[in-house]
DNA sequence: GGGGGAACTTAGCAGCAATTAT
DNA sequence: ATAATTGCTGCTAAGTTCCCCC
């Protein structure tokens, strides 16, 4: 489904390189955390944190060097939460207050204490370290048990005792070990106005593997007649050979455009002797690249492990960065390989070449003080610039709409958690005020000034039909005068009048996290089981997304994955009604046999054990089947990912007793791991 | 005041890996 | 053990917001 627009036509005007405020970053590593301040006044940090947080655990995470090549040896140990934090954006210092009243932050107009403690790491040993790492561990082992419980009745049955009791083990070392290494900043500080970090080092983009020029037995031709490309130009054809079996090679577009840049790719020669792409012949370079994909796919076990050790590898390598005196994950840390441009809809430019980026496009963010990362041997780099108000490691220039791509951290990490967590943080305060906006712009609808009453009606789609927002923000089309009097400047400095951070996709995020919260109160009852909580909880999230109108396309299997899973229905009502016999039988027997008999008692029990596991299952096939049927047009990744609060999530599965792994996969445990280790049951958005 | 660019978020899909069925 | 199915992850296009410059 999708966004079905015309790109615009418009070849981009160069970028001229930025005048960014050069910060110089003031930290070096080896410090020891000089953003870590220390607290005035320790004992009375200690004090308000315990009021607020007494049944929690306050955790000291042991630091290890996080990177043996890392100039950072000291570990760092802080504590205590702050329960208020700032943020300043447009040179408007806004605070962040976590002014949930059932939080008992009373305090919260005060201006917070600084509760940061910095300690040496041999103090770990000593009294609150320890108590907090038992209890920290208790906890992991706990939920590690839980997660262990439900699979090992479906999985491992064959293996021993023994390794199951040993993969058991490592699986809770590994899980104590993330926790551990877990960098908690959501009780950290934040960083005065714009600075994005203090120290930042990394290793640079990886690079896509060089063009592997075709073997001797590989040919294209043109017109029949077998051509050798120069090596440029034969890249290019390859790209488009892989493609052959796609729809969009047969278009008119992407072949024209293909065609355009290939030509710019060839030689003098190459480009008077091929002026007609209906005239090139792809087939071998095409089945070559079948067959090579064929031979992955059959590759051995050993191949295939080797493989993933050597990508392994380069994660290692590539994929994490010092930040702050943190390992941090890099989300995207491979430049973009070259290909052929597929831009979704009927986009004017797709088909374009995609070009390869040198080391010579790329420009690299990092410390002063760090190492700098070591272009390939024989490059160098655009440039290497430290500027820690930005969150990038790495930018380019893309060739196709001439915009910047970048390379920045992992949805885990501190620099889009904060922001994550701030967003919602501004929606939140929107609660307060919605009803005020609302009415006001509903006045607006009367204004006798046309500009307020465009206003008015802007606001109303904003906040009323997302679909169409766009659409209104910006009027380009012939017939948009429907908003002759409003831009978009004027409409987010009204705004941003109403509230401190408003603007329009704020309004998303409280509609959608506003509607998870009455949603999931109405539709759950504690009394259900599981199953029926996780129904209601996918119920919820399927109004938001479709509140959001995050539809998707039914699924190309959908209709026999269903049928499927109705087969499996059947097969279990079936199971459940034989176990229903045989327990008569049963109960009959022990009857007539003399109900004294040990033997039978224990045979009714077992009968009675197995038709009440039946029932379940059943329940939760059908439970599988009702969600999936309502599923089938609306994706609820988007919306869960971006616009609900998880804090909402995660109070609810306190409540609820759900674990919180049957909502949020490992990725997005990681991602919103800030709220599941600060949100209590009575959380309320 | 509006055009455009930089930086960052949102979005959906393809392909692969993990899981489950046969 | 292999095939089928499901779920996740990586990828990157596209959208939003802010800010600067003319």
């Amino acid at each position: 489904m999708g966004r079905e627009k015309d790109a615009k036509e418009d070849e981009k005007a160069k970028h001229k390189a930025t005048k960014l405020k050069r910060l110089s970053d003031s930290e070096r590593a080896g410090a020891g955390g000089d953003n870590i301040k220390k607290s005035p006044n320790p004992t009375k940090a200690t004090e308000n944190m315990d009021k607020r947080k007494s049944h929690k655990k306050v955790k000291t995470p042991k630091m290890e060097n996080v990177e043996s090549s890392s100039s950072i040896s000291e570990s760092v140990k802080q504590e205590l939460q702050d329960d208020a934090f700032t943020a300043k954006k447009k040179g408007v210092k806004r605070k962040r207050i976590k002014d949930d009243p059932k939080e008992g932050t009373s305090d919260s107009a005060n201006s917070p204490t600084l509760k940061k403690k910095k300690k040496q790491r041999h103090l770990e040993e000593e009294g609150d370290g320890v108590a907090q790492t038992k209890t920290s561990k208790k906890r992991t082992q706990k939920m590690v048990k839980k997660e262990e419980e439900e699979q090992a009745v479906s999985k491992k049955s064959k293996k021993t005792k023994e390794e199951i009791e040993e993969a058991r083990q490592l699986k809770i070392k590994k899980k104590e070990e993330e926790e551990q290494n877990r960098w908690r900043w959501w009780e950290e500080e934040k960083y005065e106005d714009g600075v994005k970090w203090k120290f930042l080092e990394h290793k640079g983009p990886y690079f896509p593997p060089e063009y592997q020029p075709l073997p001797d037995n590989v040919h294209f031709y043109y017109n029949g007649k077998k051509v050798k490309l120069s090596l440029a130009a034969e890249e290019v054809a390859v790209f488009f050979a892989q493609m052959l079996d796609h729809e969009y090679t047969t278009k008119k577009v992407f072949r024209e455009n293909f065609f355009k840049d290939w030509r710019k790719e060839m030689t003098h020669e190459e480009r008077s002797l091929i002026q007609d792409l209906d005239k090139c012949d792809f087939g071998e370079i095409h089945a070559m690249h079948k067959a090579k994909t064929e031979a992955r796919k059959n590759m051995s076990k050993e191949e295939k492990q080797a493989l993933k050790e050597a990508n392994q590898k380069i994660v290692d390598e590539y994929g994490y960065c010092l930040l702050d005196h943190h390992k941090e994950r890099i989300g995207n840390f491979k430049i973009e390989p070259p290909g052929l441009f597929r831009g979704r809809g009927e986009h004017p430019k797709q088909g374009m070449l995609k070009k390869r980026i040198q080391p010579e496009d790329v420009i690299i963010n990092c410390s002063k003080e760090c190492r700098i990362p070591a272009p390939p041997a024989g490059h160098h780099w655009k440039e290497v610039r430290h500027d820690n108000t930005v969150t990038w490691l790495v930018s380019w220039t893309e060739n196709i709409q001439g915009s910047n791509k970048y390379i920045m951290l992992n949805a885990n990490s501190k620099l889009k958690g904060e922001k994550d967590w701030e967003k919602y943080e501004v929606a939140r305060k929107l609660k307060s005020r919605v009803d005020d906006i609302r009415y006001q712009y509903l006045q607006d609808l009367k204004s006798k000034q046309m500009v307020t009453r465009q206003r008015a009606v802007a606001l109303y789609f904003i906040d009323k039909v997302f679909k169409s927002l766009k659409l209104f923000l910006e009027n380009k089309q012939p017939g948009d005068e429907l908003f002759d009097r409003l831009n978009t400047s004027v409409l987010n400095k009204h705004l941003s009048s109403l509230m401190p951070g408003l603007t329009a996709k704020v309004f998303r995020t409280y509609n959608a996290s506003i509607t998870l919260q009455q949603q999931l109160k109405e539709l759950t009852n504690k009394s259900d089981n599981v199953a029926e909580k996780l129904l209601s909880y996918n119920r919820a999230n399927r109004a938001v997304a479709i509140l959001c109108n995050h539809q998707r396309a039914p699924p190309k299997t959908f209709e026999q994955s269903m049928a499927n899973l109705q087969a499996k229905i059947d097969a279990r009502k079936e199971q459940l009604a034989l176990a229903k016999t045989e327990l008569k039988q049963a109960k009959k027997e022990a009857k007539t046999k003399g109900s004294s008999d040990p033997k039978l008692q224990a045979l009714v029990e077992r009968k009675k054990a197995a038709v009440k596991r039946c029932e379940e299952q059943l329940l939760k096939l059908e439970v599988q089947a009702t969600d999936r049927e309502e599923n089938k047009q609306i994706a609820l990744g988007t919306s869960k990912l971006n616009y609900l609060d998880p804090r909402i999530s995660v109070a609810w599965c306190k409540n609820m007793e759900v674990p919180i792994e049957k909502i949020y996969n490992k990725t997005q445990r990681e991602k919103f791991a800030w709220a599941i280790d600060m949100t209590e049951a009575d959380f309320e958005f």
